[in-house]
DNA sequence: GTGTGTTGTCATTCC
DNA sequence: TCGGAATGACAACAC
């Protein structure tokens, strides 16, 4: 039973810990005050006023202060809510300074190439600008990012491929971590191999020396066109691409751009998608939009102005959530952690760079690598203002709810990234939460679980830092000093004061201190607490046959402090004046009593009877007037076949033999008291420790999540610069480019990509939309 | 004089 | 039933 009551309580604080840890706040103090008994029992244990645990026998077993059984039980005197209220700081993001340090080491060559090649790749793509798109929010953010925090974090990792393309090892690691979180999600986990992605760079080169070819794809397209059936998004039935609007019934395979998407997107042949089709489709403008936004989706190789996505706009929220929290605990430690200072040109370019000259000449390598920029642009101003007459008559199913449209195409994997805020007023912050994208609806459950982290800590409404001076608060309230446990040494501290004292006291004797303190208690290495008796009493006891105590004693012994000078080495110790010494044998205090010839002065005799009288405990005191034959450490410390056997040698009287008994009770339980009192002192250090250890591990955590969530968006973004860049060379029969306004692509399951109108492609999307919500259901 | 920390002691329970 | 351990509560003491 005691076994089940441990295992129960330490369960529910490990799950009480691990809930605080994913960010459920757990407030146990509620079930605690709500007077339930069986709840409140379990977790801080019965009242030791009414139920007692005896654990001695465990200890004597174990011969250890391991995990005590009742070392959660304190009572819920102090132990209880310390841990609650350390339990409850956990889910505040609070990375202890030397972690920080830590990963500052680990980053710091990152962050300072990246410093230094503030024109890189993703300097480059960050240049395409959205200074048209967003506006004022631009500003805001970049007075965000000037703060180091959010963008930098995001940055650490976005700098390094963009030039060659070659993932680092670090990368792979990381995308392979990330695999695991999304193979549930549909992703395969060819896409994050490296073999595919050394094919994915294989394509971008075919693409880039290939760039001619483009005229023969739209004779091809035509006929692939024919040939190719459109899968239905909820059934999986394949049927002929029809759409409503003639010759734009277009279901167009293009083995080029079906290569380079099974080579480069990451939802390859085996992915499995929430529904059966998967279709890679550009959100589509709304009516309410202007018309010269419309056409805005096109090849990177067009690339204009870029916009912020809704994905980012919220990755960008969160960053600033977690940059507010981090600068309210520390500013110097946020920007450590992050890696990047407040004036890091790459976080100045990663949140925009409006007044950076757009380049017209982004590649298709680049901008495949491009998902490590925040920024990349795909939407050219230039196609922003092209007329798009005649392409209305495909969009009178488009909803003109730019929220719903964007969870519309939200749903259809990639159209959160696709499309700037332009085409999605409200989406920012609307619809972002909702996106069924697997992806996207990772990130942004994961963004969403940030948020909730960091608000939960906001809400509360102090940092961490205070939570632990509260803390400290709260333990010297506890009424045991944790300062000086955290010394080893300090576990005998109650031992080294009464020595000490016995020194202090003795007006400048120094040998009268070491032979007192000699015949003073001190502690096992146990910790238990015995008496050690000076060679008097000892040769005294082996006259008198006590065999087999003298093992006990050496027992005791082991970590006493009989020299007064180790005592003195310990500065916490010498206020502790207290006079506690409990069995001092007469002939040892006799010894102790006798000050150096050189201190000796007259009328001394009286203050060495004082101080006899002093040093002697009441029970020495009663001992000595009932005149009892034997110290009072042999009363106490003598097995009690050895003690009777003691008493039997003498004829005592009855009030003698009660004083001998109580005088036995109370040292033994005086043991018992400092055994006790130094129970609780471990168990809370226990604790103490074991917090420090949870709050490492959030912290660790944290930091790895963060590094998720950034290879995340690189690869959505590589996603998306990738469908841009085959929609942008998609031709029709007529050579012109199709309108994203009013196609889109969809890869299927079977690895096909087809070209569909947009219409049929939001049909499907909103189907799968459904589907989710429904299991959620 | 008061507050706080330490220690000893008592009462009680349990093994 | 006894001895002893454990522990809450209280008092004494020193600072």
């Amino acid at each position: 039973m005691l076994s089940l009551k441990k295992y129960l309580t330490e369960g529910l604080l490990q799950f009480t810990i691990l809930l605080s840890l994913i960010g459920v706040r757990v407030d146990v103090d509620t079930y605690l005050t709500s007077q339930l008994p069986p709840l409140r029992e379990i977790i801080l244990g019965p009242s030791s006023a009414y139920t007692q645990t005896q654990f001695h026998n465990l200890r004597n077993t174990l011969d250890g202060y391991g995990i005590h059984p009742k070392s959660i039980d304190l009572d819920n005197y102090f132990t209880a809510r310390r841990l609650l209220s350390q339990v409850r700081a956990l889910d505040r993001f609070q990375v202890p300074t030397t972690e920080v340090n830590a990963w500052l080491v680990h980053r710091d060559p990152e962050g300072s190439v990246s410093g230094s090649q503030p024109s890189s790749g993703l300097a480059l793509e960050s240049s395409s600008g959205l200074q048209d798109v967003t506006g004022p929010d631009n500003g805001v953010r970049e007075s965000e990012t000037e703060q180091g925090f959010s963008e930098d974090l995001e940055d650490l990792g976005a700098v390094a491929p963009p030039v060659s393309g070659d993932l680092t090892k670090e990368d792979i690691d990381l995308i392979d971590i990330l695999w695991r979180q999304d193979i549930d999600l549909g992703a395969g986990r060819e896409i994050f191999d490296y073999s595919h992605r050394q094919k994915e760079q294989d394509v971008d080169k075919e693409l880039q020396d290939g760039a001619e070819q483009e005229d023969t794809w739209p004779g091809e397209g035509a006929e692939a066109l024919a040939r190719n059936l459109l899968v239905d998004g909820e059934t999986g039935e394949s049927f002929p691409a029809q759409v409503p609007g003639g010759e734009d019934q277009t279901a167009l395979s293009l083995e080029e751009c079906l290569r380079l998407l099974e080579a480069t997107c990451p939802f390859g042949e085996n992915a499995e998608f929430p529904a059966d089709i998967s279709s890679i489709t550009e959100a589509v403008p709304s009516e309410s939009e202007p018309p010269g936004l419309q056409n805005n989706l096109l090849s990177p190789l067009l690339t204009g102005t870029e916009s912020p996505f809704d994905l980012e706009q919220q990755w960008q929220d969160l960053m600033s959530i977690m940059e507010m929290q981090a600068m309210e605990v520390n500013t110097s430690t946020s920007e450590i952690l992050y890696d990047a200072p407040p004036g890091d040109p790459l976080s100045t370019n990663y949140s925009l760079a409006p007044n950076t000259p757009i380049n017209q000449n982004v590649s298709l390598h680049q901008a495949s690598l491009g998902g490590c920029s925040q920024d990349f642009s795909l939407f050219s101003p230039e196609v922003e203002s092209l007329p798009v007459a005649g392409s209305s008559t495909l969009l009178p199913l488009v909803p003109s709810n730019s929220t719903s449209l964007n969870s519309t195409f939200g749903s259809t994997n990639l159209a959160g990234l696709f499309f700037p805020p332009q085409l999605n007023g409200t989406a920012n912050d609307t619809a972002g939460p909702e996106l069924p994208d697997p992806l996207g609806g990772l990130l942004d459950e994961a963004m969403l679980d940030e948020i909730s982290l960091m608000d939960l800590a906001i809400e509360e409404g102090f940092n961490p830092v205070q939570a632990s001076q509260l803390e400290e608060e709260f333990d010297s309230d506890s009424g045991l000093s944790l300062d000086s446990s955290h010394s080893p040494s300090s576990l005998s501290s109650s031992e080294g004061s009464s020595s000490s004292s016995s020194s202090s006291s003795s007006s400048s004797s120094s040998s009268s201190s070491s032979t007192s303190s000699s015949a003073s208690s001190s502690f096992s290495e146990e910790g238990a607490v015995g008496y050690s008796s000076d060679s008097e009493t000892l040769d005294l006891e082996e006259a008198e046959g006590a065999v087999g105590y003298q093992p006990e004693y050496s027992k005791f012994c082991r970590m006493s402090y009989q020299d007064p000078s180790q005592l003195s080495c310990l500065p916490y110790l010498e206020h502790v004046g207290h006079n506690h010494t409990y069995n001092m044998a007469p002939s040892a205090l006799d010894s102790a009593d006798l000050p150096p010839p050189s201190t000796l002065k007259k009328g001394s005799k009286e203050k060495q009877t004082d101080f006899l009288d002093k040093q002697m405990s009441r029970d020495e005191h009663r001992a000595r007037a009932m005149k009892i034959p034997f110290t009072n450490d042999k009363i106490i410390n003598l097995p009690v076949e050895e003690f009777n056997e003691l008493l039997s040698k003498y004829q005592l009287s009855e009030a003698q033999l009660s004083l001998i008994r109580d005088i036995r009770r109370r040292g033994k339980n005086k043991m018992a008291a400092q055994n006790c009192r130094k129970r609780k002192l471990d168990t809370i250090l226990n604790l103490e420790r074991d917090v420090e250890d949870l709050q490492r591990d959030k912290a660790r955590l944290l930091r790895e999540k963060v590094e998720f969530l950034r290879s995340l968006r690189q690869m959505k973004q590589k996603v998306q610069s990738l469908y841009q860049e085959v929609f942008g060379r998609l031709r029709d029969e007529n050579g012109r480019p199709y309108s994203p306004s009013q196609y889109a692509l969809q890869y299927a399951g079977d690895g096909s990509v087809l070209l569909i109108p947009r219409t049929l492609a939001d049909q499907q999307a909103r189907r799968q939309e459904r589907k989710p919500k429904d299991r959620r259901k």
